[in-house]
DNA sequence: CTTCCTGCAAAACTTTTGCAGTGTA
DNA sequence: TACACTGCAAAAGTTTTGCAGGAAG
C-alpha cells in the first residue's frame, strides 16, 4: 500500500534540502496527523509520547516550524503572540463546528456550503486554505436541549 | 441617548454582585467592544493605553476573567493552553474571512450561509454562538492574483 | 469606614536558544 | 567523516498571584 500523502510530501521536502528524517520527525509527523482538531505545541508533545516515542519539548518547537514551512501544517494566528497548529488533510475537504466549552470537534460536509463561500471568497479576493470553515458554538453536551434554540445574532 | 448594551450588561452584573465600577474596568469594556476581532490580553492592553487611560497588566487579565463571568466576551479555547478573546456584539451578526498570514479580518453578511449552517446545526444538535463562522484562508494583499485559485481541498 | 480593586513585583508557566554529544547520509 | 539533529538547561517571553496602598460605595 502506499504510503499516506503527507508523509511523501515531508521526506521529499526533507530530502530536496538536504535535511534528515529522524525518528523524532516521523513521530511528530504522525501524532498530529492523528489529531482532527487545533493542538498546541505542548499538546503535540503529548501526542508524541503516548504514541511510545522519546522526544524533547525543544524538538517539538523546531520541528512544528519545519512543518509549517513544507505547507503540512498551519499555524494559525489569533492574536499577536498567539497561535495553534492544524495539519492539512490533502485532497480531503471538511469543515469544522467547534465546542467553545469543551474543544469537541464535529466534521461536516456541505457542497452547497462549499459553493456560496466560493462566491463571497472570490468576491472579496480572499482566497480560503485548508480546512477553513470554522464554526465555534456550544455542543449538545455542554449545551443541552432548550438553551440550544438561540439566533445566530 | 442609551448606552451600549453591553455597557448596561456589565455595570448590571457588579451591581448585582456587589462589586464595584471602576474607571479601568470601563476602559477595558470599551477598548474590547472597539475591536471587530480576536484579541490578546497584551492587544487588550495596548488598546486601552492607546485610548489614553492607564492601566496595569495584572488589572487587564483579572478583568477579561469578570468579563468572561459576566458572559459579553468568549475566551476562545484552541488548544489546552491556548486562548484569545472576543467580544460579543448582541443583536448583530456577521461573519468572517480571515487571513492566517497578517491577522486581517474582512467581514461579510450572507443570508444564504446563515440559512445553510442553521440546518447543519440542528443536525448536529449544535448551537452556534456569536459571530461564530470563521473561514481561513489568504487575502489579496498576502497572496496577490493568480496563486489565490486554489481550490478548498 | 469597610472591603474591593489596583499596581508592583515575584512566581509560575510557555517558548526559544546555545551547546555538546548523537546519529543520518 | 561531516554536519544536521537532539536533549538539556538556561534565557526570553507570557500569565498569575501576594501584598500594601488607594478608592468605591
Amino acid at each position: 500500500m502506499t504510503p499516506p500523502r503527507e508523509e511523501t510530501i515531508f521526506l521529499d521536502y526533507l530530502k530536496a534540502r538536504g535535511r534528515r528524517v529522524t525518528a523524532e520527525r516521523r513521530a511528530l509527523l504522525e501524532a498530529i496527523f492523528a489529531q482532527h482538531r487545533h493542538i498546541d505545541a505542548d499538546e503535540v508533545l503529548g501526542a508524541v509520547r503516548s504514541a511510545g516515542h522519546k522526544i524533547s519539548r525543544a524538538t517539538v518547537y523546531r520541528n512544528l516550524e519545519l512543518l509549517v514551512a513544507c505547507g503540512l501544517v498551519h499555524k494559525v494566528r489569533l492574536g499577536a503572540r498567539r497561535h495553534v497548529f492544524e495539519h492539512l488533510h490533502p485532497g480531503q475537504h471538511h469543515d469544522h463546528l467547534t465546542c467553545r466549552h469543551c474543544g469537541r470537534i464535529i466534521e461536516f460536509v456541505s457542497p452547497g456550503i462549499t459553493a456560496t463561500l466560493g462566491e463571497i471568497c472570490r468576491a472579496h479576493g480572499f482566497a480560503p486554505r485548508g480546512n477553513q470553515l470554522q464554526i465555534f458554538g456550544a455542543c449538545l453536551t455542554c449545551e443541552p436541549a432548550s438553551a440550544g434554540l438561540a439566533s445566530r445574532g
